[in-house]
DNA sequence: GTCTATAAATTGATAGAC
DNA sequence: GTCTATCAATTTATAGAC
């Protein structure tokens, strides 16, 4: 029960707007996480966050941008999050040691906006094809992987995004929602980080 | 678009029932897997299944009921055929290339089943609870995995449903739901088959 | 900046006829 | 086995006052 407040929970707290927005966005946030974006009404978006279901309306033009909102949120955190650092490492091993550690601790931190993105993903379009500007159309990413290249003599010639992303992204992030989602310990003492970090690099070595 | 027919639905087409309960069923399958539970109404299915509404209330005590008796059938449909033969195989390395294809086929066979279900596990407790029962509190796997350990000289000593679910299913299935979510290609032109073989002899093998 | 009042439309579900 | 008619409740969204 006891939740980590999130990167978007504390630049929200700082960020500049009307307390009555900040608490909508909060309540949604929380409301969205815990009960799906549809089955969260108007309503009790408005009386968690002790505003006025009107209120909402003033700052929101509709329920789905509110949505849209928080999820934009999400791709920034994101995006500028990834791969930071990339070239700071003495080995590659340690690369993945440390960009494993990033992301499973991200997804912690986030976890209530990966639920909510995690949901809409299924089903709706939009969604998808944000997830696929970040991760596979994003310059940034080229020019990691680049970078990955250039610096560590034994990196998988072969990496690119999509690699990145079946080879990667997908085992981190289920590693992650399953552990989050399922309550089950997250630490090492399965041996399921190891093997997660073997996993990985698989990947960032090539054959 | 061009749809494969799944098991689930082949089962339906010869069990026995009303025709219009049959109809409901498929109705609801394909508009829960296309729109979502909640964004389907029960006037939408009985419009895509051809009858009225009140037969879905004839057959179906409420909205809720279509839905559990959809996802019982994926999880006894996935249970009855998970590691099935697991002792067939001359060499582990044969076991987990069949393994591997047999649930990528599975996924892609089931793939509306699994939307509904994946869209739910992230905010419905008892979906939740349905799957750690399938995949952990189930008396067949752990059956077969004393029986890999029996028959593979070389299997992984440690392994049990826990890392079986964090370190097997989870990059299998994310890889199925990334390829089919987002339309890849799924062979393995781009060497990404050959990783996720790979990265599952690494926990069917241990270290 | 925030609230009250309210409407228009939708939705899940039921009763009873055929 | 299937349909018609109908309802009660909910839900998003707006207009205008304070």
């Amino acid at each position: 029960m006891a939740e980590v407040r999130s990167e978007y929970e504390k630049a929200l707290m700082e960020a500049t707007m009307p307390a009555g927005k900040r608490k909508v966005l909060l309540a949604a946030l929380q409301l969205f996480a815990k009960q799906g974006f549809d089955r969260t009404t108007t309503a009790e978006i408005a009386k968690e966050a002790g505003v006025s279901e009107g209120l909402i309306y003033k700052y929101f033009k509709s329920k789905d941008s509110l949505l849209e909102e928080l999820s934009k949120s999400f791709y920034d955190q994101f995006r500028n999050t990834f791969l930071e650092g990339v070239g700071e490492y003495a080995t590659l091993d340690e690369l993945v040691t440390a960009f494993m550690r990033d992301r499973l601790n991200f997804a912690r931190e986030n976890f209530a906006l990966i639920r909510i993105i995690g949901q809409e993903v299924f089903m709706n379009p939009s969604f998808r094809t944000a997830i696929a500007n970040v991760v596979v159309n994003n310059g940034h990413i080229n020019k990691y992987i680049a970078e990955i290249k250039a610096k560590y003599p034994d990196a998988n010639p072969d990496l690119n995004p999509e690699l990145l992303l079946r080879g990667v992204l997908g085992p981190l992030f289920s590693y992650a929602l399953i552990t989050n989602l399922f309550h089950l310990k997250s630490d090492d003492e399965d041996g399921s980080l190891t093997n997660l970090h073997r996993q990985l690099m698989l990947v960032f070595k090539g054959k």
